[in-house]
DNA sequence: ATATTTAGTGCAATTTTGTTGCATTAAGTA
DNA sequence: TACTTAATGCAACAAAATTGCACTAAATAT
C-alpha cells in the first residue's frame, strides 16, 4: 500500500471540509478552493481521504454526496458510521447529529457494515425563516 | 391537477419494480423494458410513479437512486417513509426491510418529514457465497 | 543540500446521468 | 368517432464523474 502525502491541495480540501458546520458536496468544496487545484484532483482527494478514514461520505436524500470530518475519523481508524444525519430540505445542509447511536438488530444472516440514518426536514435555523 | 393516464410504458415500468425483490436503478429499469420506450420516457414515468405515491425512491450508500414498490405504497395514499433498507455492498442490491419501523426523537426544533435508514453490509445470499 | 522515488496533479477527452423544448402520438372521455 | 390533453420521441444540452498520460513535487535517502 502507497503512504499517502500531505499535499497543499489535500490541506486546502480538509480544511475546508472540518471547518464547515455542515456537509459540503464537491462543487462546493471545489468553489471554496478556487485556485488551488484542479476539479479533477478534488475528486481524488476526496476519495482519498475517505479510504484514509478522514472524512466520510454522506449520500443526502436527493441523492446528492456530501462530505464531512467525522469526530470519530480523526484518528483515522477503522470505525463503524452509526450515527444520525439531518437533511433539511430547504436549505440542504446536513449536520452530523453524533449523539444519536442507532442501534438495530437483525438476523444473523445479514452481515451489518455501515448503518446510515438520514433524517429530512426542516433545520432549527430555517425553522425560524 | 392532471388525470393520470395508463400507458404500455408505464405499465411495463412498472411490472418491472412490482416484480422485483431489490430496488432497481433508472439504467436497469431502462434495460428490462428495452425497445418499449425512449430513455427519457422512463425518467419521466419514475417521476411520475414517485409524485403518485406508487413507487419510492431510495438512495444507495453509494448515491445511486433506486426505485421500489412500497407495500404501503400500494393505496397512493401520502405516507411517512419510515422504514428500513438493506444495501448489500456485494451485489448492491437494496431490500426493504417494511417490518423494521424507526422511531427517533429530536429536540422540536427539528421538523422530521421522513426517516431513511439504510444499512449496508452483505446480503444473505451474498454470505452463501 | 541534492538526488531519488513515486504519490499526486493538470489537462484533455470521454462516459454516465439527468434535463429541456417541441412537435407528434395516443389514452380516456364525450 | 371526434376531441382533449397526458404522454412520448427525438435532438440538443447540461451536469457529474471517470480515465489516460505526461508532468510535478512531497518525502526520504544520500
Amino acid at each position: 500500500m502507497s503512504i499517502p502525502r500531505n499535499t497543499k491541495a489535500k490541506q486546502a480540501v480538509l480544511l475546508e471540509i472540518s471547518s464547515s458546520d455542515f456537509a459540503l458536496s464537491q462543487p462546493e468544496i471545489f468553489d471554496r478552493v478556487q485556485g488551488i487545484c484542479d476539479r479533477v484532483t478534488v475528486y481524488r482527494i476526496l476519495d482519498r481521504l475517505v479510504t484514509e478514514n478522514i472524512i466520510h461520505k454522506i449520500v443526502n436524500v436527493d441523492g446528492t454526496i456530501n462530505y464531512a470530518r467525522c469526530i470519530r475519523c480523526n484518528d483515522g481508524h477503522e470505525h463503524a458510521h452509526d450515527h444520525l444525519h439531518f437533511s433539511c430540505i430547504r436549505c440542504k445542509k446536513i449536520e452530523c447529529l453524533e449523539e444519536h447511536l442507532i442501534h438495530v438488530k437483525l438476523p444473523d444472516a445479514y452481515q451489518i457494515k455501515e448503518l446510515f440514518l438520514t433524517i429530512s426536514g426542516i433545520c432549527p435555523s430555517c425553522s425560524l425563516s
